[in-house]
DNA sequence: CTTCGTTATATACTTCTATACATAAAGGCA
DNA sequence: TGCCTTTATGTATAGAAGTATATAACGAAG
């Protein structure tokens, strides 16, 4: 039992974009012709000629520049709007196909995992949030002690209770978001003092943006990982941080959440 | 410019429930006869038919059981099995339908509030999800404050960043879910002391699990809504929690997020 | 044992969609 | 000027999906 579902974005109610129609534009990306896009879909000429002008006409802005006669007949180019609508649907599609498999794998709709966990398409204001692996997985009587992994391969520990694991379903290798909030962020130097908290991630600061009493610091760990940390304006003056100072970011393990 | 999408549930590479054919059954549930319930979907007797047939063909146990002849020349019911298909393709069709809505409303796929805040279809451990409504909104510079009315009328406040509320699309009047972990809920006693922390919640104890170090509360705080919080062991012993126990629930606004 | 409304099944028809095919117009190039 | 390839457009055709219609079998009730 699995699920699938065709993803069409509708314009003044009419379908504009669809799977079909978005392959056929990549493959006129592709030959620079609608003829020859139709046959390496394939699809009939006309079909695709079609699709073309539905397209164009509900679009505000042309897709498609097309030119008939000249050197080789003419042609058909996706223009730049074209392209950013290409790129717009591909990730729309990519979240869409993340969502499907997630709903997919919460097979039993009777399991606390649905009314627990609450809803599955949640955007969350925490602004820390890290692509990671399940490295190892300890579990106590309450709760877990979750060992992980993040692309630099520095590591992050996270303390959440045992249910949770169990609802989120959690293993070894797997793929999750350690996530926290930027207040739970706390800055040193690098060599200046020794901590109980676990996790420890050394970078280097991209940008300050100060306010009368806090100030957001902008801390890049590695690897496109970013961390976004609010502290007071004092702290950051006395600690003397700049854009490009190393620091180091602390974030206590029962601070960080997962996400799945 | 709006998303749509049809749900549908395959089994064995087949298409099994499409929204067409959820509908039929409701009609046959209601009708009690395929032919009556073809009548009112609108389709034709052999659609609904042969729809039927391929339902029950697909699943492993009968969703309909199906009687010729007898007092009003048979009819077919819905088997118990089958409507709890129904409820399962109900929920999932909510969250779909929530997703899709969820995913509209992200217009401009550049924005940051795609790319800072990430998956949409996500799942977070935190047990403590509270649908509640935002009920008033101050920026700084930094960080803002949300102040949310539960569905009993109680207040929460939130600190989150200013972009996070941006990101989010906050506005006073909607409908935001506040997120904690529990283990920054606190317990105290009623009329023990007063605390800075703006988040003071009154319920009563509805069940405590004990493990060696942590105990797990669940606190009804009315309405159903229901906190998880989990503290140690030392702490339910000092305070003499038992289930039924009068508590006050405590969450420090920092440590609320938000999710839509 | 006839009546009745339903399931079960077959067949002809309708409707819609996509394809195949034909043809005109365009315009740079040899 | 013809050539070439493509856009642009129309028309006929094939295939699929659904509809309409007809009919047999069923079994309780009068």
């Amino acid at each position: 039992m699995e699920l699938s579902s065709k993803l069409t974005v509708n314009m003044l109610g009419e379908p504009f974009l669809l799977e079909k129609r978005i392959e056929l534009l990549y493959a006129i990306e592709k030959h620079g012709s609608i003829s020859k896009a139709a046959k390496a879909v394939p699809m009939s000429y006309k079909s695709a000629w079609e699709a073309v002008d539905a397209m164009n006409n509900l679009s505000e802005e042309p897709i498609v520049q097309r030119e008939t006669g000249g050197k080789n007949g003419g042609g058909t180019t996706i223009t730049p709007y074209g392209m950013k609508l290409l790129e717009t649907y591909r990730v729309l599609k990519e979240e869409h196909d993340y969502f499907l498999k997630r709903l997919s794998q919460i097979k039993d709709i009777e399991s606390r995992a649905f009314k627990t966990i609450g809803r599955l398409a949640m955007q969350i204001s925490a602004r820390n949030q890290i692509q990671s692996r399940v490295e190892s997985l300890t579990l106590g009587a309450i709760n877990a002690n979750v060992c992980l992994k993040l692309k630099s391969g520095k590591k992050l520990v996270s303390v959440v209770t045992k249910e949770a694991v169990e609802n989120l379903g959690l293993e070894k290798g797997e793929s999750v978001t350690a996530i926290f909030k930027s207040n739970t962020v706390m800055l040193a130097l690098p060599g200046k003092m020794e901590l109980s908290a676990r996790n420890t991630l050394k970078g280097s600061i991209v940008r300050i943006a100060t306010g009368e009493v806090n100030a957001e610091v902008i801390v890049d760990i590695g690897y496109h990982d970013v961390l976004v940390a609010v502290i007071t304006v004092d702290a950051l003056k006395a600690l003397e941080l700049k854009e490009g100072s190393s620091v180091i970011a602390i974030v206590k393990s029962s601070d960080v959440m997962l996400g799945r």
